[in-house]
DNA sequence: GTTATTGCCTAAAGGCATTAGGAACGAGGG
DNA sequence: CCCTCGTTCCTAATGCCTTTAGGCAATAAC
């Protein structure tokens, strides 16, 4: 008799997802999710594992979303338009959606990490290095200081850190992609690239 | 008849902060340090004022050990080798207390957050980087990079991003303190420092 | 049109947060 | 000595969230 909601992981995880964007990710909660869908609490769970198997549904979601933006922002640039292209995919999707941004860092367990689209994050920003011609192991370290930088500087800014006070934080923001791009520029001189030397070996 | 638990504020948030330490600040629950302390969990609402209040509690204690630790460490320190030691303190705590210094983030109310040890903690790292002469603008840039790259390092670090590849990554961190430090000297060449120039006016 | 599957429900138990009001402990004045 | 009085801690009750178990009804297969 009554209409049947027609809930699906999916469904029950993108409706998560938006509510982790309005009211923040530490208060996605099953019965939340239920209300939204004028349904029991307890129905959820032929869909989701529990209230943990949730958030880390958000958190692939949100590994997704940001991967494909960043795939696609990124073709055919290189340098430092690439990383600059990188670096503003975060920061917008971090003030675009601050709940599933702060979902992305939710911890999975190794199983699912790995089958996550958090390797292909990774697999671009070393894609955009390769234009920087670091040696291997300073590759490495660029990958997490981009990481670090990103992260930081989003959090911080999504936490409210940056914005009581002048300059604004777009400045700051700018400033510091640029400051990262002679950064590594700079460690390209110490290690010349290793990969594509010898080319004339014959 | 029955002995007296002996509870004040000071003693509750201490105890809050180590089981912060132990399992996680978000597990960090009134009843977890009512039951440490063998007590109801009412009788805490003498003494703090609900669970957001005893978080932010932690969180005061953990930005003052931040500032006292790093005041201590900074002292007669200057250049290169100041900014080594601070990011060393933000590091070093945040593995010592992993609790505490994911609770350092939580958000405070600003008047709290004014009277907590914060400002102290951003003046330190102003401090350290007036050993590199930047311009007005440069500074506050440099602040929020800093602070964006300690704490996006040390977040993923407590995450585990980094620990189940090489190489190691106390040697990234390091080369991304010294990377840090170029790029903060060629910012210091781009806008030379106008507070001391044109000392010879005449 | 009957059967099997699945989707959603009710019911129940357990944990955490919060408030209200009561009892026992400690200290100080009579 | 004892009597208040403030403080410390308690019991009790309410409400929200999670999780499990078991039941009925809508859909899909035949």
């Amino acid at each position: 008799m009554v209409a049947r909601a027609g809930l699906s992981r999916d469904r029950i995880v993108e409706a998560a997802a938006e509510l982790a964007d309005e009211v923040g990710f530490a208060q996605v909660t099953l019965s939340a999710v239920a209300r939204r869908f004028g349904v029991q609490v307890a129905s959820l769970y032929a869909h989701v594992d529990g209230a943990d198997d949730l958030r880390a549904g958000v958190a692939c979601l949100a590994l997704e979303e940001l991967a494909d933006t960043a795939g696609g922002a990124l073709a055919g640039r290189s340098g430092r338009d690439a990383l600059v292209v990188l670096g503003d995919v975060y920061r917008d999707y971090a003030a675009a959606h601050p709940g599933r941004y702060d979902a992305a860092r939710f911890p999975l367990d190794p199983a699912t990490a790995a089958a996550s689209a958090g390797p292909r994050l990774a697999e671009l920003t070393r894609a955009v290095l390769r234009g920087y011609h670091l040696g291997r192991a300073d590759e490495t370290h660029a990958v997490r200081l981009l990481g670090s930088v990103f992260h930081g500087f989003t959090s911080l800014e999504a936490a409210g850190g940056f914005s009581h006070s002048r300059p604004a934080s777009s400045t700051s923001w700018a400033r510091i992609l640029d400051g990262l791009d002679v950064l590594l520029r700079s460690w390209a001189a110490d290690a010349p690239d290793h990969s594509h030397a010898r080319r004339t070996t014959r």
